[in-house]
DNA sequence: GCCAACGTTGGC
DNA sequence: GCCAACGTTGGC
């Protein structure tokens, strides 16, 4: 079982619009390492840790699961995506992506403040200085510490 | 809105 | 293969 941090722009996608959608294909990953994950490692049943990114309430709100391993994403063909390459084919497909899952809902968001704050934490990427990566995997230790604290804020 | 840090592109 | 220019990310 892997641990993984998924990063989403609530006002593009939130845990809420995760909640209310059975399915959600993470689609529109441009970025060759976070595709390598989610390609490669990202399986049945990992945990994932959604993170609200460039808004208001920046932090972890809640978590998600991995429900199907990867496929070619299909924004990826479509002319009208913004998410459309147009060097991508359907005989050989640049983009991935795995399907995910809503699982719980923190009452309150774990602030990237306070993530920044916790010793245990600071060799997430999260914390990193220029770490701009949108998948990135989490140690199951790391994990359970932001859980811990989605409990006691 | 600013801007630092990063990733990608493309000319050479 | 180098690297400048450009585009994007994402916290502040």
């Amino acid at each position: 079982m892997n641990y993984w941090l998924f990063k989403s722009e609530p006002d593009e996608f939130s845990i809420d619009d995760l909640k209310s959608s059975t399915t959600t294909p993470w689609e529109g990953v441009r970025n060759y390492q976070a595709r390598n994950f989610m390609r490669d490692e990202c399986k049945k049943g990992d945990l994932i840790l959604f993170y609200h990114s460039s808004c208001k309430n920046i932090g972890v709100a809640g978590v998600a699961t991995v429900s199907k391993e990867a496929f070619p994403d299909k924004a990826q063909f479509d002319e009208n995506s913004p998410y459309y390459d147009p060097k991508s084919s359907e005989e050989k497909p640049r983009w991935f992506c795995c399907e995910v899952k809503f699982k719980s809902k923190f009452n309150k968001v774990v602030p990237l403040k306070d993530i920044k704050e916790n010793a245990k934490l600071k060799d997430m990427h999260l914390v990193k200085k220029g770490s701009r990566l949108s998948i990135q995997p989490v140690k199951k230790d790391e994990f359970e510490e932001v859980l811990n604290m989605s409990r006691t804020i």
